[in-house]
DNA sequence: ATAGGGTTAG
């Protein structure tokens, strides 16, 4: 019978029992115990019950034994029944070693911590120690509550117990640090075992890859190679989410060699690891034939599958990944739906993002913070803010991720103030923000014209102990060149190195987005230099931001030259292309470049229209510039924009046909604004318009500019008008306001004539240097 | 005793 119980046949022993009983032999407590462990080993519940009934029915003697009570517990813990299980504990009065193990199991298995603490606490006020048996099942608690001073304290009992050398308690150590976060201590557990086990092993690069020390998990991987432990399915799984974090393309091709060659059993998890490394190093291909070869998948190997599409861009496919997932009957579950959000924010693509929404009320998903997070910035993304807001609010549970959500949604939008607010908010409410929400408010002031608040920040998050990083960087010099501080954005950039921070593709555009003059053009030309030796010169929006920056600087060959060699262009390439010859007055190049790009299969945008239709107005090419604008709105349902308008009242009024640019100004739908009413004030004197003069003059007095480059814009426009009143007034405002001084008159008269617009740089200390040197340049151009 | 997936900033 026993024998029988021990080779699994525990049916066959329980007929012999009966049978036996049936004679009427004798039959002690002892034999019932065994048959109990026999069911435990078959996880054999209904059979375990039916003998539990049995031993009921014998009475007492066999009932209330310790033996028999002690082997209920653990059968109906080990068959994971904790009702039965701790009725019946309570009930026993002599409670042993054992079936605490069993209870503290149970509890730990079914993720009850904190009663498996509870339990092991009464343990031990019952004067029991704890042995092999409980102590990895303690440790696995602290581990699962983050439980660190716990786990330290069962560490030091451990020690007083003697138990350290034994490998299930010693990797339980390892893993209770690792989930805790503290590798370095699990580290020394592991320095410190006689002998490690795979388990040991896998619990230290599991400890590793949890707290994103990738490379340390992947060399822990190669000594274990080097000390001959074979892997197991657990060290190739996490080796390769090692790997996929770090885009370690060789180390995890190796990783799936190591499991083909050592045999490894192809797994759900294992399949679904190297899914997720192939789509990581971008491999969609081996991704897709692991997922083909496997032959049990779950909702975790597809979401990996269509996190993979996601990721390249192929929504279509990640969509019919979804289609055939419910045809296989698996639910979407959080990850999916997180996934698929993340795809429609990309895709702008709102119908998609609120059908998603409406999916995850529907099945309670959006009790989960990621999604929460994943809605939000969907609607942040589809300019529906308010949403955004709603749901962000509705959130009972906000975590690091759902602020700086919001936190990058109000600064998207410039609205420093609600990012300014909800900067506090967090706070507040015990969320430290980190350097992605202080990298958000810097850029919500920026985007509000801001400057000073936004390098205020700058400083404060550095006094208050976050380190800016790249994008902090990037931000700052891409910001302060949008605002006209092109020089401060070329300092940034030099302390950027300085501070040790090595500039990528983004900083370098974002720079050379503040070369913008003469002055800056050295600075351009070193900047290619280190694209050309770092061969990043190629990329294209590097060679885009190189041609707008040349064109920008008044090296307009040069410009060319890049344009030249990019073999497949791209719109935004030829935008720059055509502003800077529209800068450089050559109109009939800049017309000659936008018939090239349509012949090419592309469609012009606004930004190829405002360009081409400034080269129209600077080459005074009435008809041609009436024609790009009718082309604009009829053939491309451009509506236009006030800078559209903008060029073509600029073009009318150097024309001479003052009255149909007036129309244009009093049909737009816009309100005039300084450059458009400055344009054609500065027709009036020449052509004799001495009413419009007048009107012109006071309604742009009236404007109130608020930042300097339209007051210089506005005292260009009375200088070419001879009001020199007007240009003394404006200086005057401007002095009052702080804004930096204008230009002296003599050379805008001249410049006005030409048509110069010099964009004021706010932060260069020699910036009417600037302004002079521009000027004599584009006048030494326009004499040639 | 140990394992796989998702969300935020330039």
């Amino acid at each position: 019978m026993s024998s029988l119980c021990k080779q699994g046949q525990i049916q066959q022993a329980v007929d012999l029992v009966a049978e036996m009983e049936l004679k009427n032999l004798r039959i002690g407590p002892e034999v019932y115990g065994e048959l109990l462990q026999g069911c435990v080993y078959e996880r054999a519940l209904h059979t375990g019950r039916q003998i539990h009934a049995q031993i009921v029915k014998k009475g007492a003697i066999f009932a209330m034994n310790e033996y028999i009570e002690t082997k209920l517990v653990i059968f109906y813990a080990k068959c994971d029944n904790p009702e039965a299980s701790n009725s019946l504990f309570r009930r026993v009065r002599l409670k042993n070693v054992f079936s605490w193990a069993a209870v503290i199991g149970l509890n730990c298995r079914k993720g009850f911590y904190q009663e498996a603490l509870l339990g092991f606490k009464e343990m031990q006020e019952n004067g029991l120690l704890p042995d092999n048996f409980v102590l990895p099942n303690v440790l696995k608690a602290c581990g699962g509550l983050e439980w660190i001073r716990i786990g330290k304290v069962v560490h030091g009992l451990v020690v007083k117990l003697g138990c350290g050398g034994c490998v299930f308690v010693a990797s339980s150590l390892v893993d209770m640090y690792g989930k805790c976060g503290e590798v370095e201590d699990a580290r020394k557990v592991f320095d410190g075992m006689p002998q490690r086990n795979a388990v040991a092993w896998n619990s230290m690069i599991v400890g590793y890859v949890q707290n994103g020390l990738n490379e340390e998990a992947i060399e822990v991987f190669y000594e274990m190679r080097e000390e001959g432990v074979e892997p197991t399915q657990v060290t190739l799984s996490s080796f390769l989410s090692a790997s996929a974090n770090l885009g370690a393309l060789q180390d995890g091709k190796q990783g799936h060699a190591i499991a083909v060659i050592c045999g490894i059993e192809m797994t759900t998890n294992l399949g679904s690891s190297l899914i997720n490394f192939y789509s990581k190093v971008g491999l969609i291909e081996d991704a897709e034939s692991v997922f083909s070869r496997m032959l049990e998948k779950d909702v975790v190997t597809w979401n990996l599958l269509i996190s993979g599409y996601v990721q390249i861009g192929e929504v279509d496919k990640a969509l019919n990944m979804c289609h055939l997932m419910r045809l296989e009957n698996l639910r979407f579950d959080s990850v999916t739906l997180a996934t698929l959000m993340s795809a429609f924010a990309d895709m702008r693509n709102l119908k998609l993002g609120k059908e998603g929404h409406c999916y995850c009320i529907r099945n309670n998903l959006e009790s989960d913070v990621v999604v929460v997070s994943s809605i939000v910035d969907m609607y942040a993304k589809c300019e529906k803010i308010g949403c955004a807001r709603r749901v962000f609010n509705s959130s009972i549970t906000k975590d690091l991720i759902l602020w700086n959500t919001m936190l990058a949604a109000f600064a998207e939008l410039g609205h420093s103030g609600e990012a300014l607010n909800l900067f506090y908010q967090m706070q507040l409410e015990s969320v430290p923000p980190n350097v992605i929400s202080w990298n958000s408010l810097i850029l919500g002031f920026l985007n509000s014209g801001q400057v000073n608040e936004a390098k205020d920040m700058f400083l404060q998050m550095q006094s208050l102990g976050v380190q800016p990083n790249l994008v902090t960087w990037t931000t700052l010099i891409s910001g302060l060149a949008r605002s006209g501080f092109g020089y401060e954005a070329i300092l940034t950039f030099q302390r950027m190195q300085e501070a040790g921070v090595k500039p990528n593709v983004v900083s370098i555009i974002g720079v050379l987005l503040a070369c913008i003059n003469l002055a800056s053009l050295q600075i351009g030309r070193a900047l290619h230099g280190y694209l050309i030796r770092h061969s990043l010169y190629l990329s294209i929006p590097i060679a885009t931001s190189l041609v707008d920056m040349y064109a920008k600087c008044g090296d307009r060959d040069q410009a060319k030259r890049v344009f030249d060699m990019i073999p497949d262009k791209e719109l935004p390439i030829y935008n720059a292309m055509i502003s800077g010859f529209a800068l450089h007055g050559q109109a009939v190049e800049a017309l000659a470049l936008y018939r090239c790009l349509k012949e090419e299969g592309l469609k012009p945008d606004n930004i190829t229209f405002t360009n081409a239709l400034y080269a129209c107005s600077h080459a005074m090419m009435v008809s041609e510039g009436l024609e790009l604008f009718v082309d604009m709105v009829s053939n491309h349902n451009i509506n236009p924009s006030i800078e559209h308008y903008g060029c073509m009242v600029s073009l009318l009024s150097r024309c001479g046909d003052l009255d149909e640019a007036f129309r244009l100004i009093s049909a737009m739908p816009y309100k005039p604004d300084v450059q458009i009413l400055g344009s054609l004030l500065a027709a009036c004197r020449e052509h004799n318009k001495i009413e419009l003069e007048e009107y012109l003059s006071n309604q742009l007095l009236k404007l109130q500019p608020d930042n300097s480059g339209n007051y210089v814009a506005m005292s260009n426009a009375y200088a070419a008008a001879g009001r020199w009143d007007e240009v003394k007034k404006v200086r005057q405002l401007m002095k009052e306001r702080g804004l930096r001084k204008i230009p002296g008159c003599s050379w805008i008269q001249v410049g006005e004539e030409l048509n110069v617009f010099v964009a004021g740089d706010k932060s260069h200390p020699e910036t009417e240097e600037i302004y002079t040197t521009l000027a004599l340049l584009r006048m030494e151009m326009s004499f040639r």
